[in-house]
RNA sequence: GGCGAGAUAGCUCAACGGUGGAGCAGUGGACUCAUAAGCCAUUGGUUCUGGGUUCAAAUCCCAGUCUCGCCA
């Protein structure tokens, strides 16, 4: 059995607050994975941090009169905040901005180029002479050459579409100072991806029969039809890692490039914060390990064709850079389970237009796990869906508090008051108590499967189903009816239909893990079912950084080789705690409430 | 412009060559353990458009429309 389970999740952006597009995109999907895995006892390693450095960064710095490091510091306790509220749990959520992810990038950088697979080319760039400094392409505006639109952006125009050759924009300008720019030459390194195509398409076939048609095909598809190009990695900014050769200190690398090794570097940091330096290679050098990749569909490219290159051009070196005595390659991605976009009532999300539901506003008023259920529920894993505030009442009122919450409080308080609090223990079930039970427990295999393809809408549809027949099967038994004749044969409908709780709250739990939790406590269990978010600032040379962390308590139930995804039999005569509503209805006012919200 | 994805009931989605399904919403009913929740029944679809292949197409092919992503 495979133990080692990397979830390694999309580095948010350090410009802008989280929306609900964000979460379900990857952070949650992520995060029900790795409980899932959890739960079966395996070990999971779950990272990701603020993306801290290129040029959306400095612009909005520049426009905020600020430093690009304070707005990224001005984010990152947002994000670290949201992820703890939301119950996201990241072993480590940290930032591209420390000293570690620093050495980890620059070491990757001279891996390659020791490998061969770096090259530099030089090309024309604009160039302030008032400021003394190269223009990325987004600082630049003008007239579209193709078109005529005016105010463009130098690299694309909105009003055409089109993707822009920078050198040909009339009447160009700098965005700072309205002065014009000329244009220079400059010398960048590149990343060589045509030598590296035949293996690229080689680990991309070996996963074409399990991954995502549209990652597949955006991806190998794209090679097959065009081929890979050299593509730039360095970049003349100052806001960035620099690079790590004598003459290139002004020059940082690009961001995208250093972006994808977060995932590595966080690693790294763990395992020293844990007191375990080696600890990263049980992830990134054992064979054996599965790494999951959750990420939008924007960033399909980066993962499935980009990070898998700079993986595959280091080889061993790597793990040779970082002592290992006998240096191993890394781990390729074992899936890129990428999601479409969410839209918000019809209208693709835009934060500037505050046409967003925002994470951590949204959860000042609605439970975390109402939003993980909608979430889930509307999760884009096959086409662009849409969060819609009359569609979250619904299935909030209808299918989490009805069919689920609903069922735990109608069972709990029945046998609650009539068997004073102790679940009952009867000696013998009936043919169709042992069907329901059985059907359940079956539930543990056709569930884990969607898991194992992550297909997580359908394996949350099966555990709601599951829990929509033991609501079927009271309102045959009917135990307020069997109790006046038989006290006995309600007992029987009484305990089938907790052991069938007992169970869904398992199946349920990395859904919904807060309110599995507080079952689990009503239920009468010592222990928790998962461990706990905690907040802690890390010093660092260039400056501490805050971040997320998963701590296992003594009592946590799931922990490295117990697998709790499984019908455990339940023992009758328990005492249990006095039941309480475990999911909030919500008024139909909220829609019009957060509808005025928006725009 | 190039590459890719998507368009199925009011909404969210399944069917991926063999008589168009589910959940929610809507409508009707019997019940009461339960947050008036649950259960039973039921209305609702030229499967984006136009061609083609086939005994048979939502499904395969071609063209188009609209939406979305990527293009270092």
């Amino acid at each position: 059995m495979n133990d080692n389970i990397l979830i390694a999740i999309a580095w948010p952006y350090a410009n802008a607050d989280i929306h609900v597009g964000n979460i379900t995109g990857s952070h949650l999907p992520g995060d029900i994975v790795a409980r899932y895995h959890r739960m079966r006892g395996r070990r999971v390693l779950m990272v990701s941090g603020a993306d801290s450095h290129g040029t959306p960064i400095t612009i909005k710095a520049d426009q905020l009169g600020k430093t690009p490091k304070e707005v990224y510091e001005s984010y990152q306790p947002r994000f670290v905040e949201l992820f703890e509220r939301l119950g996201i749990s990241y072993d480590l959520f940290t930032s591209t901005h420390t000293q570690n992810h620093f050495e980890v990038a620059q070491k990757v950088f001279i891996t390659l180029l020791e490998n061969g697979y770096l090259h530099t080319e030089i090309s024309k760039q604009w160039y302030s002479n008032k400021q003394k400094r190269f223009l990325p392409d987004r600082y630049v505006v003008g007239t579209c050459y193709l078109c005529g639109a005016e105010n463009q952006r130098s690299d694309q125009c909105e009003l055409c579409g089109q993707i822009l050759d920078p050198e040909k924009l009339i009447n160009p300008r700098s965005i700072l100072d309205d002065s014009s720019p000329v244009l220079k030459e400059t010398e960048h390194y590149y990343l060589d991806l045509r030598s590296l195509e035949p293996k690229i398409k080689t680990f991309l076939l070996n996963r074409e029969d399990y991954w995502r048609p549209n990652v597949m095909r955006q991806s190998l598809g794209n090679i097959q039809s065009v081929g890979l190009r050299p593509t730039p990695i360095t970049r003349d900014l100052s806001w960035g890692i620099p690079v790590p050769l004598e003459g290139w200190e002004q020059k940082v690398l690009y961001v995208w490039f250093e972006a994808v090794m977060g995932y590595l570097s966080a690693s790294i940091e763990w395992s020293v914060l844990q007191g375990q330096p080696d600890a990263w290679r049980d992830w990134w050098t054992n064979p054996d390990a599965k790494a999951f990749y959750f990420i939008g569909k924007d960033n399909i490219t980066f993962h499935a064709v980009t990070w898998p290159a700079e993986l595959l051009g280091m080889d061993t070196g790597f793990d040779a850079h970082m002592g290992a005595e006998s240096p191993k390659r890394l781990n390729l991605p074992y899936n890129v389970p990428a999601n479409e976009f969410m839209n918000l009532e019809g209208r693709k999300i835009s934060g500037s237009a505050n046409w967003a539901v925002w994470g951590l506003d949204v959860l000042d008023r609605y439970d975390a796990d109402a939003i993980r259920y909608y979430l889930t529920v509307t999760m884009p894993e096959t086409r662009d869906t849409d969060w819609d505030w009359e569609d979250f009442f619904n299935r909030n009122n209808s299918e989490l508090l009805g069919t689920w919450g609903n069922l735990v409080n109608r069972v709990l308080s029945f046998t609650y008051k009539n068997w004073e609090g102790v679940i009952p223990a009867p000696e013998e079930l009936r043919e169709s108590d042992k069907a329901l039970l059985s059907k359940i427990a079956k539930g543990f295999e056709t569930v884990a499967e969607k898991f194992e393809q992550v297909e997580l809408r359908a394996a949350l549809g099966m555990v709601m189903d599951l829990a929509s027949d033991v609501n079927k099967y009271l309102d045959v038994h009917a135990p307020w009816f069997e109790i006046k004749t038989d006290r006995s044969e309600a007992e029987k409908s009484v305990f089938t239909a907790i052991q069938a709780i007992e169970w869904l709250n398992v199946m349920f739990a990395p859904f919904l893990p807060h309110t599995s939790e507080a079952l689990n406590k009503i239920l009468n269990h010592s222990n928790t079912l998962f461990g706990f978010g905690k907040q802690s600032v890390v010093e660092d040379p260039i400056g501490p950084h805050l971040t997320l962390g998963y701590e296992l308590q003594e009592e946590s139930a799931s922990k490295p080789g117990i697998d709790l995804w499984q019908a455990t039999e339940m023992k009758g005569g328990r005492a249990f705690n006095q039941p309480k509503p475990l999911i909030k209805k919500l008024d139909a006012s909220i829609i019009a409430e957060e509808r005025a919200r928006l725009g």
